[in-house]
DNA sequence: CTGTTAGCGCGTTCAA
DNA sequence: TTGAACGCGCTAACAG
């Protein structure tokens, strides 16, 4: 691969002008440019990445360390992070830390290495990794799930009103028996959902039944054999709020193994709007998070941060929707 | 940031023993080197990556081109590949093609800047960015689609004799107007799809009807226009092939739509064994492809070729499954 | 407007 | 075994 000394050379010119007319800094005379621009078509040249960002002292690639790729909600996220990005010339690094601390340091520590110009972080709860993000004066934003400690740029969603609104919702259309299969605890999203369900029983002057919360990893396994603890019993929920859709995949493969029907037999509503939801019958309430959006912003906001370190943080909550459908009437 | 010459100061020795500690080259006494490791510690030394792989002309990233994120089958095979290549210390870059050949010609680009060690590429087409895969002879593999021209190491699953057995299975159901919706012509899996459905009506003596078949992108929205094209008239099919999962969502609510059931009415088949599909009613007969795994081996081929620049080319034939459900029964 | 010089941080010569 | 010197490819500072 030839070098910038090399088109330099064919074009007449030293290493210092051909880097100005590459870079367009600086005003050269037309003809040299001229002559520099052929000589590097030619030749193809295409500058060398890591010495560039070693002289400049900053790369153009950003980290997004999530929980799970194969979760659409983050996919969709990190669509978001990826239009953001390239819209700015920014390349993407995904990392994923399958929600286990120690992969999201690991990663944390990758970026760090590779000098990365910033993170977008849903972090699966690592303390350590954002110490390491803040000592380091690294720009990062906390996406999805906000992260303790001193003001941070932040994007997440409502999402415990949002579980307080579906569970009032499973209320009004007289469910009596609400259970709820919330996330892993400690995991923000996961305790802010279930804090929302009990919000919205506390307002109701219901029981808050311990015994029909179950906790369980964001996979459908987990779920599943959680709803079949709850379900396969005699005094078993009527209804179920689902902290989300991968999650509810496993509910339903539950009921259908116990021939509960949702809707009629237990209410069932979940967060995510999977596209898939539709097309079941019948067809599953959901409380639409706006995943994309939620990557963009956090995107924009940490891009924007790059550019002003000394800005002050942001937060920016965006609402979630709760879509009624099939799942939830008996 | 504290940089490999700080290390050494603070332990009295030169950088270059330091960096000889640092990356357990060649031997330095005990003592040293434990003052080394004391002082990288305290410091939180982390070596800058860029100078590094600038020094040592190579990185240990590679870059995943793929055609879309949201697809779940692509991020099955990005995990697979993400997999492969943390175990053996290498990070992933996941570019979006969105199927364009521009934007997949952009991508290589960003790959040979960065000096990428290697590239993972399923390509939407473009020949050009495979000249520059070739020109620049960086380490490549095909996955999912093989590239045209000389010899490269490719890992794809037979799809058209998969496709054909789907055809057939439908064929001994019963139907009797089988019809497909096929990918992006032009686009090696969709032609093999297609390639192979009329594989088995040949083989079955049946006339190949091309009022029955349609192109889409890989998206639900394409799919659901040409399956109501399809599904909308007299002289419809009674069964189709369709060439994703994505794109069989599309099928569904177009089915849905026209108050069509799947199974009895139209009996469908489609790639991919997403998880929703056993969840809907009838559940979904699928090709299931092993794309974890087709990223798993593609990215061993690609670091044992980084390894071995030299080794002879190597395609490998993942198989596909057919797993008969509700929807192919009347 | 252009060229020369220097150095980003590292790993690897070559001598001692 | 250790250290001094050099250069990976580039761009920013300084001179001319």
């Amino acid at each position: 691969m030839p070098k910038i000394s090399d088109v330099a050379s064919r074009a007449g010119v030293s290493p210092a002008t051909a880097s100005r007319v590459l870079n367009g800094k600086s005003t050269v005379a037309p003809e040299l440019a001229e002559r520099v621009q052929a000589a590097a078509a030619e030749m193809q040249y295409r500058p060398n990445g890591l010495a560039r960002s070693l002289r400049r002292r900053e790369t153009t690639v950003i980290a997004l360390i999530i929980g799970d790729v194969e979760n659409p909600f983050f996919t969709s996220l990190a669509r978001g992070v990826e239009d953001a990005a390239h819209a700015d010339g920014y390349s993407v690094i995904l990392c994923n830390s399958d929600e286990d601390p120690v992969k999201e340091r690991r990663y944390v520590d990758v970026a760090l290495q590779e000098r990365a110009a910033g993170v977008v972080l849903s972090s699966a709860g690592s303390t350590e990794s954002i110490g390491m993000l803040r000592d380091q004066r690294i720009p990062f934003v906390a996406v999805d799930r906000p992260v303790e400690g001193a003001a941070t740029d932040t994007v997440v969603v409502d999402t415990r009103s949002a579980a307080a609104a579906a569970t009032l919702h499973l209320l009004e259309q007289g469910y009596q028996r609400i259970g709820c299969i919330a996330g892993p605890a400690g995991i923000a999203t996961a305790d802010d959902r279930l804090a929302g369900y009990r919000d919205a029983l506390r307002a109701a002057n219901r029981r808050i039944p311990a015994r029909l919360v179950r906790h369980a990893e964001f996979k459908a396994a987990g779920a599943k054999a959680a709803a079949r603890q709850l379900l396969d019993r005699r005094e078993r929920p009527d209804a179920l709020l689902v902290a989300n859709c991968v999650m509810a995949r496993g509910v339903l493969e539950a009921m259908a193994e116990l021939g509960l029907r949702s809707g009629r037999d237990v209410g069932l509503a979940a967060f995510d709007d999977d596209p898939w939801t539709t097309l079941i019958t019948p067809p599953m309430t959901v409380i639409a998070q706006p995943a994309h959006d939620l990557g963009l912003i956090a995107t924009r906001l940490l891009l924007s941060r790059i550019a002003d370190p000394a800005r002050a943080a942001t937060t920016s909550t965006l609402h979630a929707t709760l879509i009624p459908r099939g799942s939830t009437e008996r």
